[in-house]
RNA sequence: UGGGGUGUAGCCAAGCGGUAAGGCAAUGGACUUUGACUCCAUCAUUCGCUGGUUCAAAUCCAGCCAUCCCAG
């Protein structure tokens, strides 16, 4: 019988994922992964890692007659995600600690923990498809069936090598037709639980006292100037703030105004009109194919460059091993730096990188 | 203390006798593993103040106040 670790964050999605490996006949093993402090933390039910959510986790555990443990990686995550998280504020750009949490944690020192442990698979309740092509012998992560829960964006960079090791056993599911469903047929404490939203380590949705907390410092305020340099106003500190984004700049000009570029050297935002926050092509960084290792000439493909938003057609041509250029039919707003860059053929998934 | 202009929501601003447009900002909600974008909703019983004319005034008249410009 072939043995899995199932990722339980004490959420519906991995609980039943639990309970379909175990019906499929795997010998399962349920852990949570303990990834920081939050044990205060009532009455906010968009989190992972308080001691609710382990309860959760372990009553489902029980209930499906499966051994319960609690992983920590409390180290590896502030390391890994929370740190570069916070540099990544500092410097100006907007990150994607989801993604991050993916790559070094889940799919990395929990993978390293399931072979520790003489497992076969990790499993995790992602909304992703994983396919062997059997043609070129690779493996293959594509859109999950539910397009409206559909996760691959936050997991293109999962190698093959990682690939060869992941089930996701609700990716042809249906959230609210079949997930949400098995949950309450089967009574678990968190069928009624809402959609996790939010960066899980931060409470409230509070990122500058978290970010000011973590370096222990005041983020100092700056300028908001036009794209001639002229100061239209003062803004709270560059962590505040995203490119593209309108809300929130409490300033009141002719037209709507929009972050254009944060600038951390100079602690200056440029703001613009909406006409000129389109850009047609960039760069990206630490980027991971997953159907071929290199891009010889260039691609037409699908692209997003941020989580949600419509794909876009987009011609790629790779600069370097690390590196990809990509440049877009149509210019697209706001892209921003520290996102990520996903690109699609169809339902596959082709890779990705972080813009820069 | 002579002349002229201006005073409408947090900001800008239309209205010029018939019962307060619009934009920006803000707030609430939807959406969301990004405090973003987007969408939807809300936002002056009142027009610097006080009187007057009128069936009716932000709109006309008078006085006052405030502010800006020019001239002393």
């Amino acid at each position: 019988m072939k043995k899995v670790l199932m990722a339980m964050s004490g959420g519906v999605d991995s609980s039943v994922s639990a309970y379909i490996l175990k019906k499929q006949g795997y010998d399962v093993i349920g852990a949570t992964l303990k990834l920081f402090d939050k044990e205060e933390s009532q009455n906010d039910n968009k989190t992972c890692c308080s001691l609710n959510d382990i309860d959760d986790a372990r009553c489902v555990a029980n209930k499906l007659e499966i051994p319960f443990y609690v992983f920590n990686f409390k180290n590896e995550f502030k390391e890994n995600v929370m740190s570069k998280f916070v540099n990544s504020y500092l410097n100006g750009e907007t990150p994607n600690p989801c993604i991050d949490c993916n790559k070094f944690i889940k799919f990395d020192k929990m993978l390293k923990r399931c072979k520790e442990l003489d497992c076969d698979f990790i499993a995790t309740g992602h909304y992703a498809v994983i396919e062997k092509d059997n043609n070129t012998n690779r493996y293959l992560l594509k859109k999950a069936k539910d397009l409206n829960k559909d996760q691959s964006y936050f997991l293109y960079s999962l190698t093959q090598e990682q690939l060869k090791n992941i089930l996701f056993p609700i990716g042809n599911l249906d959230k609210n037709q079949d997930v949400r469903k098995i949950a309450l047929e089967n009574g678990f404490i968190n069928s009624k639980k809402p959609d996790s939203q939010d960066i899980c380590f931060i409470n409230g949705g509070n990122y500058s006292n978290f970010i000011e907390n973590y370096i222990n410092r005041k983020i100092p305020c700056g300028n908001f100037i036009d794209m001639q340099g002229n100061i239209l106003g003062k803004h709270s500190g560059i962590i505040n703030y995203t490119i593209g984004q309108r809300k929130g700049l409490r300033l009141s000009l002719k037209k709507p105004m929009y972050v254009k570029e944060i600038n951390a050297e100079n602690n200056n935002i440029v703001l613009c009109p909406e006409e000129s926050l389109y850009k047609k092509s960039f760069t990206v960084k630490d980027i991971n194919l997953i159907p071929l290792n290199s891009i010889n000439n260039s691609l037409r493909l699908k692209v997003k460059t941020r989580y949600r938003q419509k794909e876009q057609s987009a011609t790629i041509t790779q600069i370097d091993n690390n590196r990809l250029n990509i440049e877009l039919d149509v210019p697209q707003k706001a892209i921003t730096k520290g996102q990520a860059l996903v690109m699609y053929d169809g339902d596959v998934v082709v890779g990705g990188g972080t813009i820069e």
